[in-house]
DNA sequence: TTGATTATATATCACTCTGATATACTTGTC
DNA sequence: GACAAGTATATCAGAGTGATATATAATCAA
């Protein structure tokens, strides 16, 4: 009886840290999720009114002068957001248009797979640079977070450092490989 | 103008390199670009009706006595390829429900982080051998693609194998920091 | 203080994409 | 010739994306 609607979870999971509206949860999204994952309001406002409905977050301050709508995780949401944590975990579906375009390159001229490895580069040095500066804020401690929660949140940042810099390495070595090949 | 139904360029990109049938190009999708590109008969069916009245494919042979419906692609259609090819290309929005348990599990007791790595490392170290396989089933040329394609194939693989390796050593070293951290 | 700009906030739409399933024909094989 | 496995097309509900509309609140310079 697992939802299908991963949503439901990204949103339980945020809720589970502090209450929030659902411009909150994007923020957040955008912002601590990034690089990991990515909601839309289109998907976010009708998901919150799911939730509420099966009583897994309820609406915590109605304010009338206020048009904000903030909200809560139940004990019944908490109950499934565990359920969700302990179940098993599916991979997205890939669909990198680096690679499919890498792939093709190859029924083109070289110049073509040459650019698509210098942009697929270029994206990754500076995603390794963007994630490099966080790091060094997250160690410096400006943000106000619990010294658990930031070992894992450095933890993520190592993770997608190691990762830009393994697709940077891979770049240079199938960049001097297709040269060669010519 | 660029079309934002990505299927149409993955479905042109590999009617490029061979006509197919849609069942033939989910079979490639399913092997060749595993681990790249996924496609669904949900949206393969459409997408090729929708290229066939666009006439960037076209039907082949329409054998009456068979039900099979082969394409390949058209002038038109190659135009769009390779402007696609050199056009701008954007990621895929991440969602990774590994890591978004992971962040989560501070929340939890650490027996819960423990599971979701160890899970983790197991899908890549299981990824990791079946690409090292299929990398060596290339090498001894089974498989009889064109040296320069066999190149490029060999290069994506190189690429899932470095991926793997870098999510596994992360998986160790995570593990040590949370245990050590208790 | 007013007017402009930016940030906050909810909501909806068309469209893309996913995964499952229905249906039917063909090809081995026991 | 029965039965399974593979080939093939098609459709559906629902998940997810990205853009946009609308409105209010905060900020700040002229």
């Amino acid at each position: 009886m697992a939802l299908k609607n991963k949503s439901m979870y990204a949103l339980l999971g945020v809720l589970n840290i502090t209450p929030a509206t659902g411009y909150e949860i994007k923020k957040y999204c955008d912002t601590v999720l990034a690089g990991i994952w990515n909601e839309n309001y289109g998907h976010i406002y009708p998901t919150l009114k799911k939730l509420t409905d099966e009583a897994m977050i309820e609406v915590l301050d109605t304010d009338e002068s206020s048009t904000k709508i903030r909200y809560g995780i139940t004990e019944k949401g908490k109950e499934e957001l565990v359920k969700w944590m302990l179940a098993e975990t599916t991979l997205q579906p890939a669909r990198s248009e680096y690679m499919l375009k890498f792939l093709f390159s190859s029924q083109f001229e070289t110049e073509y797979v040459l650019k698509i490895l210098r942009d697929y580069r270029a994206i990754y040095e500076n995603q390794r640079n963007k994630y490099q500066t966080f790091k060094k804020s997250l160690e410096t401690g400006i943000e106000e977070i619990t010294k658990k929660r930031s070992v894992y949140m450095t933890a993520v940042l190592t993770k997608a450092i190691m990762s830009c810099e393994t697709n940077i390495l891979w770049c240079d070595e199938t960049m001097d490989i297709i040269r060669n090949a010519e």
